[in-house]
DNA sequence: TATGAATGAGAGTTCATTCAT
DNA sequence: CATGAATGAACTCTCATTCAT
């Protein structure tokens, strides 16, 4: 037990040490940028030694594939298919559900949400593909509900592929928003509204008689 | 009149010689990303010597603040706020025509696309400045055309702000993907069509009734 | 009594630890020269703690020093200076055994023998000092014996200091040879005999005549 | 021809400049060994800024290499293999002037021969595969000869690889002694004559009668 | 105007050593 | 006595920029 007990603390202290790091590089990155924050910016600013990095890390593009590799995940986690299964939650409902969870994480962690947005994008192949994974399945699964919704009668038929782009696209940009836009903040409920509205009804007047 | 002539044909050939350098550097910028493109590859695949590139430029950062200024430059020329003066063309005319002449350029020029929407993002203050700006403007003149849109009944009440950030997210999003996808491009007026359509209607089947 | 023995136990233990860790970087410093291997390296392989490391030595540079003190307190015990007293045993039967024993001892460590003929000759002042000593000494012996082999008519007369070296310089590259050819080696008293004979006669096959 | 003129002296110069920092770096290796010598040792003592180094060399090994390369190259040219033709010079001579021009080279460029002989020794196993490489050549050369000289009946029966290694033994340590000690060096024809010797006949005084 | 050798600040990374537990 | 996390000096290498030709 107090063996177990002094490898379990140990444990904790190893992975509190790496989050403390990471936290601070995550500062960093947002602020600076990839490539113009330095290790020394990161040990600096955590307050430990050159060596120190090192040892949690082995190297600066580990640190900060860590920091991607952290929003995809939580990212991948609060984006779920649309259930239609009956007794399901209506699928309307479950959109809304996945655009406020999405966009609560993001608006939560701003400095995350700027290395997804405008660190990652242009670094090089790594992240490229990284991103580019994690994209292709975001758009896959808009699309799958697009078709599914067709199907219903509830969507209208379209060019699905071209239609998941832009919804992506309505995410990031206002995410992108929410985040750099520090004053004149709506509730977070106004937004994901606007956006739900936006996607499902666009801003035509009385799109029915057209 | 031979001096003057000489001193045209002078400035002629100095303007030649860097749009020539630009133009490599342009590929290399997007292929690479900034930090990743040396002054070295600008200056081997474009056949010149060390010394002629700071005769043009006044540093790495100079030329790519000309090919942004570039880009820039073009998408401010084809984004034209809506005329509402009578006889005018259709207002939605108008828009898709704005949407038209946009992705056209960038479509026609990814590389200069790649470095608008994937390097210029996270370089640094200065060039978030000048997005921040352009991109500013272009909020700006969603956000009236919507407003009188919803003054003259044409399009529904909604934060106007927010739903602007969403028309904006997916020109950035939809333009991306027509200059990263190698395959399975659509024709372009059908691209168009399809954003001007989600924009105007959103993807939900039969709207007016719900 | 009891406290003694203790201490003396102790001792025993640290003695055994020690050589413990000495047999491990051994290993390491033949394999990998002492500049390619790290303390890391060593305590790695012999299964112990950084810090105790440290503990039984002062640092990496000890540890060699160490090593070569151990080559070279050895072999100069199996060097034995030839003795002309009456009654000794015939004297070209004791440069033989004098080569025999120093052969042996490297052939059977062959670790040792490297970091002797390969490590320790360019590593720095120090080590180069500690070598110069020993095989000044060695020289010294050499020469002394060709001295005295010339005076009882044994010897040809000569440049005694040169043909040390040339001695000494067979018994190097053998040893060398011994130890760094895995396959092919003839029965260790083949060499012995071989290299004896070379010393003693050169290679020509009627030396007497010329 | 002027442009040839231009482009000749401009290799000459790079030329120049590489020797140069060669020259430097020679002394700087020979004297600290490679791990100890830094960059910016040799730049210092050359008197070049860091980047200049990296100009002509891609690393500090492929300077060292580079050295590596010239003494072993040096060499090669120097040993030449006995010509046994009808009317070629005494076998015996084009031993004697192998061992001369070897021993010249090695005397008149000390540092070059401490490099050979103490640095890339222990490196690692790539100079360790070049020096292999190169000793085997000799080695099978002298071997050759040895076979030769036997055939001829000038040679006695021997075990030619074992012998051959004496041989090449006392080439070392004898270029070694000339290179390390500063004083009392007799004439090089003087230690010639004695390794020679020494190689013919080894110590014996009367080995026929033995 | 064009050249390209030279520059040197600054980057990321390693590793022998220390010391609180 | 044993541990191993922490340290930081020192290293090699890069690359934007300059300037004599």
């Amino acid at each position: 037990m107090p063996r177990i007990g002094g490898v379990v603390v140990h444990k904790e202290l190893k992975e509190a040490r790496r989050n403390q790091i990471l936290f601070f590089a995550k500062q960093v990155f947002s602020q600076k940028g990839y490539h113009n924050a330095s290790v020394s910016d990161i040990i600096e600013s955590a307050g430990i030694a050159r060596g120190t990095f090192y040892l949690y890390f082995t190297s600066k593009r580990d640190i900060f594939d860590s920091l991607l590799d952290e929003v995809l995940k939580e990212l991948r986690q609060r984006i779920r298919p649309i259930d239609l299964s009956p007794g399901a939650p209506d699928p309307l409902a479950q959109v809304k559900a996945n655009i406020g969870r999405v966009l609560e994480f993001l608006v939560h962690d701003p400095e995350l949400t700027k290395i997804l947005l405008h660190q990652a994008a242009g670094l090089d192949e790594r992240s490229a593909a990284m991103l580019q994974t994690f994209y292709d399945r975001v758009l896959s699964l808009i699309e799958r509900s697009l078709e599914h919704g067709i199907r219903m009668g509830l969507v209208r038929p379209c060019r699905t592929r071209i239609v998941a782009s832009c919804i992506l696209g309505t995410m990031k940009e206002v995410a992108d928003q929410l985040t750099t836009q520090r004053e004149d903040l709506p509730p977070l409920e106004v937004v994901i509204e606007e956006l739900f509205n936006f996607g499902l009804r666009g801003v035509f007047a009385r799109s029915a008689t057209s």
